[in-house]
DNA sequence: ACTAAAATGTAATTAGACTACAAAAAATGC
DNA sequence: GCATTTTTTGTAGTCTAATTACATTTTAGT
């Protein structure tokens, strides 16, 4: 029992993906112990949470049967398996895509939301390495100006983006209507930086007016996706592909990746414009930081 | 990207978030937690295998004062606190989070801030347990009207939130500035809910009228730091501690934490209200997918 | 020194994890 | 096909961990 905890906890360190180890696994467990594995699987999120009789009882299977898978899975008992779970879960690639369902309970779907967004950004990392950050940055150093693009739901991610460059010291604005996207890009200059945030970039108004804007001679970068009519306009697009919307109840973690993906943007601008931007950022943070300090 | 080839400075992060709290936290204990606080500092590894009645025998304290130790760290028990360690310490070995540095290049540094905010999320995903969402909705459901209250940043968090329930056909609205919030509060009623969320939860005028919209009866779900004054005056509390901020470049992954949770809370709403906030949904999709697909 | 409050421990309760064994079910040999 | 062995599964019970209720001690304020 003494060396039983020891061992068990150097495997936990070096540990290889538990749920693929059970998925590999799959076709040599019994029939019985074989559903408590696909239950785990479907269920990672709330196999965690939950007790021994819980499983047995989601999975119709007696008490023992469970433990016995977990041996069948080279831990020493429930409470290991637990422990590797939990371990699992916090590498992101563990999280597999489940759809919520409206017979789902409350902690359940959240749950499902949650991961489904870790998701997203999981799956915004392979992206990354295909997305021109450099080029965007190299023409947004020597902006006039930002002015930040969109329409209904991505009208907030652009307010949010707006609300985040301009503390690095440059002049930022936002477009969020179609009005105020066709009067502001009949002005538009060529030392002006467009950021177009648009999933499908089918929106008539908004793609006539970054084709005048281009035309003028601004720069377009589009948060689109890339076989868009937008896409065809921009000066670089950044890959955000449009959910595939099959169920009423998707959340909207592509909203996730694109605030994400402009983090990444003002960081990186950050970096290229030095000292002076890390300046302002730091006194826009203690602006707010000196003023609650004083009023606890 | 690859993170084997940039591991660099593997400065001793052994301070994940949950040993960090408890340090944080640690003279506002008494004689007998404080031992208990200690111990497991010290023994982290040696404390996730520990049972209950180990780490009394270690710390010389009886059981129950173990249990309230888990308690004053905002766990429901030491189930959850075991859980909540077995995470913090698979932090240091992967996908660990190296701050951006002013010499990183560009590429880098959006690495760096995707896998800060997916940190973010992981990190969420293991609080969700403890986390009132059944409650909350529960007041929702029968409210006759949600308002979410934001100030700054927050304040765009807020906006979201407003933009994504009211799909679900209830009455909606924002309060995004202090006088906002003084007036709506003022004439608050005991079926309406405020859905408040604020990082430090500390603005003055925030909190007393949070306070005051509480004395009218009004449900306050706020999400904020729990030991904020914020928290004191609400009636349920999402703890979303705010980020140990000593970098300039911190990117801002708490809001994607924040969104998240309130996507989560969305939709579980969602599912409590049934096949009308279904409808509701589906038409509000439908309305845009129409119209972009008629002129694309 | 005396009271009220907080902190801690004792003992009992409940729930969780696990074992031993027996009943089914499946596989094998004749 | 039937008997026999092996494997799989469940039942019932044990033991331990986690938690609660309540009693005792300690601490701080008057």
């Amino acid at each position: 029992m003494q060396e039983n905890k020891k061992r068990k906890n150097k495997e936990l360190q070096g540990g290889n993906s538990l749920v693929k180890r059970i998925e590999r696994q799959l076709d040599q467990l019994s029939r019985s112990e074989k559903r408590v594995a696909e239950w785990i699987i479907e269920n990672v999120a709330g196999a965690v949470d939950a007790s021994i009789s819980e499983v047995a009882e989601a999975t119709q299977v007696s008490e023992p049967t469970v433990i016995r898978f977990c041996r069948s899975m080279g831990m020493t008992g429930f409470r290991d398996l637990r422990t590797h779970l939990i371990a699992a879960m916090q590498r992101p690639d563990n999280y597999l895509h489940n759809d919520v369902a409206s017979h789902d309970d409350t902690d359940d779907a959240v749950v499902k939301v949650v991961e489904s967004s870790i998701r997203a950004l999981v799956d915004l990392r392979t992206l990354l390495s295909g997305m021109p950050f450099q080029a965007a940055i190299d023409k947004m150093v020597n902006a006039r100006q930002l002015i930040f693009v969109g329409l209904g739901a991505s009208g907030y991610v652009a307010r949010d983006a707006c609300h985040k460059f301009f503390r690095l010291g440059i002049p930022c604005s936002t477009a969020l209507d179609s009005q105020t996207i066709l009067q502001q890009s009949a002005i538009a200059r060529s030392d002006e930086v467009y950021v177009v945030i648009s999933h499908m970039g089918q929106w008539a108004e908004m793609v006539d007016g970054m084709r005048c804007a281009r035309d003028r001679g601004a720069t377009i970068i589009a948060l689109t996706d890339p076989v868009s009519s937008l896409a065809k306009v921009a000066t670089r697009v950044f890959d955000c592909h449009p959910p595939e919307d099959t169920n009423v109840f998707t959340p909207m973690s592509s909203r996730l990746a694109q605030l994400t993906l402009l983090d990444g943007l003002q960081i990186g601008l950050a970096l290229e414009l030095g000292a002076q931007a890390e300046e302002n950022l730091r006194l826009t943070k203690r602006a707010l930081f000196s003023k609650w300090s004083q009023d606890p």
